[in-house]
DNA sequence: GTCTATATCAGGATAGAC
DNA sequence: GTCTATCCTGATATAGAC
């Protein structure tokens, strides 16, 4: 198994990846056709199927790809350290998805077609179950520092606020995505209002 | 202009967008071909083309009624009786919608479809600016009866708090439509927790 | 207004050469 | 592994009869 081979594949898949994630953000998922993706990639229709068994499965490795990330930014922030507050946290997710994503539609369309596909449904699943734990994670070390807020212990009190947080994540995805006027910073202000400090 | 022969126009509009919601939320909209929705109403491809002139105005028009009617809801419970608090006006939303549709699958994918489609783009601009528009009438009232929680005065806490609750009403339905164990009693319970009482 | 039947076309996927 | 060329399915929208 030669070590360059195995390399140059990689870079090979990453390059129709990206030339994916540009293609499907720039005209979605749907609506963009393989052709899209082999003028946007400089390639051919046959490398992109060596690749990619079919489209399907080129949008879950897109998916996959963005959605990875987040866990390991809040993994290392919460873990290094004083503990980033709930609010912290939001900003942590959506800085992050702001900063990998020109705008979030890709992800309004994954979540879309998820709904949809099992495929990426089970990619959906997963990640956010990923997600979920690192969230938790990071909550409970901050609800630990902060024993007046967590009269049943910080599990329980970080069981509690995760679904928020979650949700305002997402809805800050949605809205930048879908809101002609929309404001990050009123946004982020209104968080900040609500959750605990 | 003959009324009944108006009455049938519109019933039959009624009809065929039934058939399509129900199409739509089954396959989704991206899948659901003309033909399913023709299968699905008992009418015909040439009866469907007489009051839609193409899928994307038949999608508008779903979107558009299923949309529509959170508005009337929430105004006609922010003016009659006692002001319903975030909390209250946030289970308004999400209850609606749930009794409207089976599961938000089909608002996930306008929003997605809203993403790279102009006219729908619209329509949701649209229908969120008017949400919008009576949600923060509703907090506005709720806020004048606790000008303790209002030290700038309810316009500008229903203003700071509003897309907090707009997003937790979003989130809540992509939640649903999206993961296999969403739990909407911990959800709801997570957003009393953080909302003003 | 509605039906049947179909023209037309886009786009996913593949075959075979290199 | 990649390219070119192309097959073929499936879906939108329409034509024309009733």
């Amino acid at each position: 198994m030669p070590r360059i081979t195995e390399a140059r594949r990689e870079a090979r898949r990453d390059q129709i990846r990206a030339a994916a994630l540009r293609s499907f953000a720039a005209k979605g998922y749907q609506r963009t056709s393989i052709a899209d993706v082999v003028t946007e990639s400089g390639l051919s229709a046959g490398a992109i199927y060596g690749h990619y068994a079919d489209k399907g499965e080129l949008f879950a490795a897109v998916a996959q790809h963005v959605l990875s990330r987040r866990d390991d930014e809040i993994a290392a922030a919460s873990h290094e350290g004083v503990p980033p507050s709930p609010y912290e946290i939001l900003v942590l997710l959506t800085g992050g998805m702001a900063r990998d994503l020109a705008d979030g539609r890709v992800l309004v369309q994954l979540w879309s077609e998820s709904t949809v596909d099992p495929a990426l449904r089970a990619v959906v699943q997963r990640v956010v179950g990923s997600v979920r734990g690192v969230l938790g994670d990071a909550l409970r070390n901050w609800f630990a520092t902060r024993p007046d807020l967590a009269p049943d212990g910080p599990d329980a009190a970080a069981q509690l606020l995760l679904p928020v947080v979650m949700g305002l994540g997402q809805a800050f995805i949605m809205q930048r995505a879908l809101l002609e006027d929309f404001d990050p910073d009123a946004y982020l202000a209104a968080a900040e209002a609500v959750l605990p400090r």
